[in-house]
DNA sequence: TTGTAAGCGTTATCAC
DNA sequence: GTGATAACGCTTACAA
């Protein structure tokens, strides 16, 4: 015998099957049947293979909701990027929710599009799942963000940024070294007037920061900096025209130009191109992000490529080794610090 | 006064602020908290005023798990693409997930990797949670998955598709359509001899479709079709530049070459250029993808762009219609036929 | 190793 | 318009 009897018919969960139906199929608690779930080494050979049979018969599927209500924490792990589409944090994304997949959690993902309010609100409706963790961009966030964050008690992970001094466990990497590593590259392959075009989002606080960091290594090496600021309402790519046209025509034009990412510079070398200007010849190029275009361009273009997919991977491990699901002898390491590659291609 | 008693310590959810602790702070029942929240028309002024305020200062937030579990449906939708970098999924994934946001639902997202054993898990996993709809990729799952969503009996979306005799809501184009639009656009300007590249992925059954609309479009036309194989294990880019080689060495070259997709085309372009080919001079080119490189390339490709975005939201919209969030006059539409819009460029 | 009992925080139902 | 009560399906805590 296996079954006893028909359950009464329910007014909600329509015919789902649960895990007392699975119990009672094989004979035993729904106790014995959720230990066979989460702790099968506490359950006899015996049971184990008669539940698994139960489970491939009946087709149970468990019902993640009730258990994470019943435990106070769901396999589940909450995300906000700026944008999914976009070239920066797609490869982060994809790491990050594979490397979950992996250990059996979810991804719960939202953008915010460098809103602190859209963030709020994502991280808001978020809570409510009572995910195990968040994962957020950058270490911008609204004061209510804040003191939800604070109050939910679940591990926060920041990334694409280094703060050391936050509490969150920081993933990310230093745009101010991408600066000066970008500017040194230049001035150690002869280039003597290196100028930097910043972003048309004014909003690019990073970009700022990698402009720093070029600023500070001319100086070191005793030569002064161009910074070149497109205007605002412009797309990056139409900005990346505007710099290359404006710098060429000035009395003593830079010899190699530091663009804040790849879309500036892809529209300075279409511009170049248009403009008979020679590259690197006349003008060595470098960007950043090393977006997929960048090789494909003519010539192709020298970039910095930051560890996207790194970051999503280690936010992924990070998270399961707070949790507890993967386990490591090492110390747990709250902040991670990556490094950029440089890519030297043909504009430089 | 307003609070009666401190709240017995739990067990469990530690600490957390609930329905109940409003209710009691307001003095009212949970259910008027309830019906604040989900039928705000159903509570009076007095009392709504009251409850917003108590909110606002305990700062709850309401557990979305517990009321999942309660009312059967959990304000959630999921998705599964091929994967989320990567220049095709990732608008629709942009626009599904922003237009779901906008009426209060979130995102479950997984890839699949083009494998139906790994959808098949991911769906699996999914539906622990209770999904309020389910949204797929193609219509090419395993049994196992198919056996599941038949169960599940929640609304199925499949996208990037379209197969009118299949069940679930359908939103997608057509390829073979893409085919012969693209050659008859060709045909149009005056190219004779037209060949068409296949993907070097071998699974790319998608490309096989739009070759098949080449094909058929130079049939009506007269002209005999050109198809041209990649070697399977090559990189696209790279498989473009081997294409284009070799088709341009045969005696009579083609003088215009309709590309699988757009890294195909970008690697063709570039081939070119180092042969000294002019495009569209020697050859035009046509692309598929609209990538966002497309426009960036010397010279810029035409191509034909998906609707990518549009199959997002309107995947959102139909999820939402279905589940009687957004009310609309017309009759439901199962079947949503999206066109592809050819962008003409310098290089044809 | 297994079972019993008591919740987890919300909503459906029905009564007032 | 509001409230009491009983689920929802699972896990924690404790007992055997």
């Amino acid at each position: 015998m296996t079954d006893t009897a028909d359950p009464p018919r329910k007014r909600r969960g329509a015919g789902r099957v649960t895990q007392d139906a699975v119990a009672r199929h094989v004979g035993v608690s729904t106790m014995t049947v959720s230990r066979y779930l989460n702790q099968p080494d506490q359950v006899s050979d015996e049971h184990r293979q008669r539940i698994a049979a139960a489970v491939a018969e009946l087709g149970y599927v468990p019902n993640l909701v009730a258990g994470g209500l019943a435990s106070a924490k769901g396999k589940i792990v909450a995300m906000v990027v700026p944008n999914i589409s976009g070239p920066i944090f797609a490869d982060t994304i994809q790491g990050f929710s594979d490397t979950l997949a992996r250990h059996g959690y979810q991804l719960l993902l939202a953008s915010s599009y460098f809103s602190t309010e859209q963030e709020e609100r994502a991280i808001r409706a978020f809570l409510g799942w009572s995910p195990a963790a968040l994962v957020v961009t950058s270490h911008f966030h609204s004061e209510a963000t804040e003191k939800m964050l604070a109050a939910a008690d679940i591990p926060l992970i920041e990334t694409w940024d280094y703060q050391p001094d936050r509490a969150p466990i920081q993933i990310g990497f230093s745009h101010h070294e991408v600066g000066v590593t970008g500017a040194r590259y230049l001035l150690q392959r002869g280039y003597q007037r290196i100028a930097f075009v910043l972003n048309s989002a004014a909003g690019d606080f990073s970009a700022q920061e990698r402009c720093a960091g070029y600023v500070q290594a001319l100086g070191e090496a005793g030569v002064s900096p161009q910074i070149f600021t497109p205007a605002g309402d412009l797309a990056p790519f139409e900005a990346g025209k505007q710099a290359l046209t404006e710098l060429m025509q000035r009395a003593t034009p830079p010899d190699a130009i530091f663009f804040a990412n790849d879309n500036l510079a892809a529209g300075g070398l279409l511009a170049a191109q248009r403009a008979g200007v020679s590259i690197p010849g006349d003008c060595a190029m470098l960007g950043f992000g090393d977006y997929p275009f960048a090789e494909m361009l003519m010539p192709s273009l020298s970039t910095i490529k930051p560890p996207a997919l790194q970051i999503g991977v280690l936010a992924a491990e990070r998270v399961l080794q707070r949790l507890g699901v993967i386990v490591t002898d090492e110390v747990f390491q709250r902040l991670n610090l990556l490094e950029c590659r440089l890519i030297g291609r043909e504009s430089s």
